[in-house]
DNA sequence: AATTTAGTTTAATGTATACCGAACTAAAAA
DNA sequence: TTTTTAGTTCGGTATACATTAAACTAAATT
């Protein structure tokens, strides 16, 4: 592959992360900027080499790229004598994205309990469906710890 | 607690229920069935008994509930001599909700694994950092595979 | 002192979507 | 045959949201 052709893909994949982050609640220039920062090879950009690569307008970099750094997602370095701010990923726990599926999981479990406790029939066919994904989704919580440790000792 | 009070709360579950479905990708009314039909003890409900009860038109509800038909979410039964649909829950297989899960950390795992194959240098932090995520998101699906017969055989 | 840089803030615009009312349809009932 | 029932379809509206352009600011440079 050309060196050409690989950042063409990258810049495909910048798009489809962007489109990811959408799902995820973000609005579009806020995903695409985190694919950049993700995709990219350079690690580090500035804000109108940010404004420049999306072909985004300044109001809306700057009101993204302060969004992404409150929410932490990204942070800037700045250097000695240089008024810019050099963006760059913030680096994540490796057990972050897995457990923010755990906490969503907890959740569900959470809310179908309390669906559960205002049931007027505890053996009707939609109380048993539901008290069946309860103990499965606790089961899985319960399970989840024992596999970090496992996950780190392994190493 | 007094049964007011009880449907009382059950009909808050069903607007936090929607809301939860709304972060999912409903829209607010077919959030709102859902919550319907999972939360209150009645488990059937007619097309005009959900127009009454949610307060909505008639063709939002139309809409909404061929969409969820569609989707899978819901079905509908019928009964000899008479018009009317009458709609329930879809029961799902137990593990439906955690198989979403896997299926999430499976994807996100295959995105990375592009992003990582498109990198110059993948020994770069952030080449690193991604690789860590991979390798963890990876053990989780085996794992979660693993717990799925664990759960089966403990029954 | 004037200009440039590196953004921020504000007000306006464009776009999507969620929902509704009204007209419509096809079958059943009167 | 007319009316009622059980919805569906269509067109319009209202709201929210993302994005922008333009005016602004505060520090640095000329």
């Amino acid at each position: 592959m050309t060196s050409e052709e690989r950042i063409k893909r990258q810049k495909e994949l910048v798009e489809t992360l962007g489109r990811m982050y959408v799902k995820d609640g973000f609005q579009p220039i806020s995903g695409r900027i985190l694919g950049l920062l993700f995709v990219m090879d350079k690690e580090q950009y500035t804000f109108d080499e940010i404004v420049e690569e999306l072909q985004i307008s300044k109001s809306s970099a700057s009101n993204a790229l302060n969004l992404l750094e409150i929410r932490g997602f990204i942070e800037y370095v700045t250097k000695p004598g240089d008024r810019k701010r050099y963006f760059q990923l913030k680096k994540i726990d490796k057990f972050t994205l897995v457990n923010e599926h755990i906490i969503k999981i907890r959740s569900t479990s959470d809310y179908l309990q309390a669906v559960l406790e205002l049931k007027a029939n505890r053996d009707s066919e939609n109380s048993q469906m539901i008290n069946n994904i309860i103990n499965i989704l606790n089961f899985f919580v319960d399970k989840f710890e024992e596999l970090k440790s496992d996950y780190q000792t392994r190493q």
